[in-house]
DNA sequence: CTGAAAGCGCTTACAG
DNA sequence: CTGAAAGCGCTTACAG
C-alpha cells in the first residue's frame, strides 16, 4: 500500500505538501497540486483511515445502536440501517454496527474505544438506559424516537401526533362517528415505546375532540395471534365500522381477518392505518395510511449526530419528521352515527 | 480520555509493560499485571482502537457490502447483518457498513483505505463484478452465496441443492406424481442469483429421478402482481395437487391467493417451501418448508473470513450450509396418479 | 520480567 | 506557498 511518503516522493515535494491538497485545508499552488493528484492516481493511493483518525482524533464513523433481539417485528430495520449508512457515506462518514444485547455496554465500549465520532440509538424507549452513559461523557448522539425527556441528547422521529390526527380526520371526514383503535399491545406501551405513546395520546385526544366514540383492541403481536384476536372482534354482532390500526402485525393480518369473517358491511369496515413503508411494500397493504419516513428521519438524524459532533455546545435539537397520507381507498363513506 | 501513558504513570510501570498486559503477548508478573489492571479501572482506561490499528495494522473490522437497492422483497436482510455483527463482535471484530450502490467502488475504497481487514459480501451472483478488486488485491473476502466461480475466494451459503431435494422428496413420498414449480421471475435467474439457479437445477433433476411430471410456474415479486399470477392458475380447471415454492413474494401470497379462490381439490393442494425464516416469521407461513440458516450462514462466513485474515495461503473454501425440513403439514397425501 | 526507543501513516502548527 | 518537525496512541523488537 502506498503511503503519504510514497506520494510526496513521486509528486517531488513534501509530505505535508500532499496532506493539504488530501485534506483541502490550504492552498497549493495548480501546478504543484497536479503533480499530487498525478502521483495519487499513479500509485492508486487511498489515506490510511486509521492513521488518520489518530492524527485528527475523528474516525469519521457513526455507530448505530441497534436492539435487534427485543424487536419482534421490525422488517423496517433493514431500510433504516441501509439509509443511514447511505446518507452518512454521502457526507464522508462510515457507519458500524453496535448490536450487541447489552446496549448500555455497547454504548460504553463505542465511547471509550474512540471507535465512533457519534451514536444514533435506535428503538428508543422512554427512560432508555443508554442514555446514561451519553449523557455522562457528553458524547454527540441522536435517538432516533422521541421521549418525553432526552437528557440534552438530540433526538429525531416521525411526527406520530400528527399522523394520528390526519387518519383520525380522514375517518371524521368519512363520516364515522364511532372508531376502533387496533394498537399494540399494552406490554409495548408499558415497555415505553415512543411512538406507540404519542400515536395513542394523540388519537383519544382527537377522538375526543370530534366528539366520536373511541373503542380499543390491544393486539399481540404474532401473526396467528393477531388473525384470531382481529377474527374475533370482527365476528361480533357490533362489527366495527372504522378501524384505525397502528400495529404493523394487526396491519399486515388483516386483510386475511376480513377474509376468515363474512363482513357484513357493505364493502366491509373503513380501515386506515399508520405503518412502515417497508411493511406497505412487502405486504401491498390497500389501506389508507400514513406510512413512516426512513429516508428523512435517517437523513435528518445524520444531520444532526454530525453538527453535534462539530460543535458540541449547540443548543439540543427535537425534530419531528412531517408525515404524509397516502389515500387508498379502504373508507367507505359511513352512514352510521 | 485516558492514554496508555496515564496508565503506566498511574501503575508506576512502562508504558510497554501496560500495552504488554493489553494483548497479552508477554509474560507480566501477576503483581504488576494487577497493578495495571486496578490503573485502567480506576482510569476507567480503554485502547484507541484507531492507534492500535495503525501499529498493528489490523482494523478488527469486517466491511459488509450489501446491496440492498436492487433487493426487491428482501425483509431478511437486517437479520443476517445482525448476526454478522452479532458474530464478529465474539471474535473481537466490528462490522461496518458498505451500502454504495457502486459495490465495486465501495469495494475498491474499502481495500484502498484500509478501512477493514475483510470483507463479506451479500447478494452474490454469478460473474459479480465485485470480485475483481478483491481478486486483484488479494483482499480477505467472503461471499454470501456460492457462484459456481469463485476465483479463489472463499465461500458461504445455504446448501440449495439439498433444501431443493429435500421437498421434492416430501412431495413424491406423499404420493404426489406432478409438481407445479413456482419460482422467480426469469430475470432473477437471468441476473445469476446463485441460490434461484442451484435450487431450480436441483428441483428439476430430482422430480426428472422420481419420474415425477414438472410444471414451472414463474411469478414476478410484486406482491399484487404474485398474488394475480397464482389466483389465475388455481382458478384453471386442471388445478395443481401439488407446489413447490421458491419466490418468497409467492410464499407469502399464497395463503391469500388459495382463499380467493374455490380451490376444488379436497383441503387444497400440498404446498411446500423453501424460503427465508424471517419471512416465516413474519407471515406465520403454514406450509411445510426448508428455511434459511440465517445464524449459520453467518457464522461460517465470519469463521472463514477471520481464517483467512489470519492466514492469506490457506486452501480456498466452498462452504455449505445444511438445511433441515420443518413438516407443518399443508401436504395432504395425493391419490392422483 | 521490565523499559527506552523506534515506528505505524497521517495532520498540524510553525518557520522559512 | 512549501517543508522540517513534532505528535496522535499504540505495539514491537531489542537491550538490560
Amino acid at each position: 500500500m502506498a503511503t503519504i511518503g510514497d506520494v510526496a516522493r513521486e509528486a517531488g515535494v513534501a509530505r505535508s505538501t500532499v496532506s493539504a491538497v488530501l485534506t483541502g485545508r490550504k492552498l497549493v499552488l495548480p501546478e504543484t497540486r497536479q503533480r499530487v493528484e498525478d502521483a495519487i492516481a499513479k500509485l492508486n493511493f487511498s489515506v490510511n483511515a486509521g492513521a488518520r483518525a489518530l492524527a485528527t482524533s475523528r474516525t469519521m464513523a457513526i455507530g448505530a445502536v441497534v436492539r435487534f433481539h427485543e424487536a419482534e417485528f421490525s422488517p423496517a430495520l433493514a431500510t433504516y440501517l441501509v439509509a443511514l449508512s447511505d446518507a452518512a457515506t454521502e457526507q464522508g462518514y462510515s457507519v458500524q454496527l453496535l448490536t450487541e444485547r447489552d446496549g448500555v455496554g455497547a454504548v460504553h465500549r463505542a465511547i471509550a474505544g474512540r471507535r465512533v465520532d457519534g451514536l444514533v440509538l435506535f428503538n428508543v424507549v422512554e427512560d432508555d438506559p443508554r442514555l446514561e452513559p451519553i449523557t455522562t461523557a457528553g458524547f454527540p448522539a441522536v435517538l432516533l424516537g422521541m421521549p418525553r425527556e432526552t437528557r440534552g441528547v438530540d433526538a429525531v422521529d416521525l411526527d406520530f401526533a400528527v399522523g394520528a390526527r390526519l387518519l383520525v380526520d380522514h375517518l371524521a371526514d368519512s363520516g364515522h362517528r364511532e372508531v376502533t383503535f387496533v394498537r399494540w399491545p399494552d406490554s409495548l406501551y408499558a415497555a415505553g415505546a415512543t411512538y406507540a405513546l404519542r400515536f395513542a395520546d394523540a388519537v383519544r385526544q382527537r377522538v375526543a375532540g370530534h366528539g366520536m366514540k373511541l373503542e380499543e383492541l390491544a393486539c399481540p403481536v404474532g401473526p396467528e395471534q393477531v388473525r384470531a384476536v382481529l377474527g374475533e372482534r370482527l365476528r361480533r354482532a357490533d362489527a366495527p365500522h372504522a378501524l384505525l390500526v397502528h400495529n404493523d402485525a394487526a396491519a399486515a393480518m388483516l386483510p386475511f381477518a376480513l377474509h376468515d369473517v363474512d363482513v357484513k358491511t357493505p364493502g366491509g369496515p373503513s380501515v386506515v392505518s399508520l405503518h412502515s413503508s417497508e411493511l406497505a411494500r412487502l405486504y401491498a397493504l390497500p389501506f389508507t395510511s400514513v406510512e413512516s419516513e426512513p429516508d428523512a428521519v435517517v437523513r435528518a438524524a445524520v444531520e444532526l449526530v454530525i453538527n453535534r459532533i462539530a460543535d458540541p455546545g449547540l443548543p439540543v435539537a427535537r425534530r419531528l419528521v412531517a408525515p404524509h397520507i397516502v389515500e387508498r381507498g379502504g373508507v367507505s363513506r359511513s352512514a352510521a352515527s
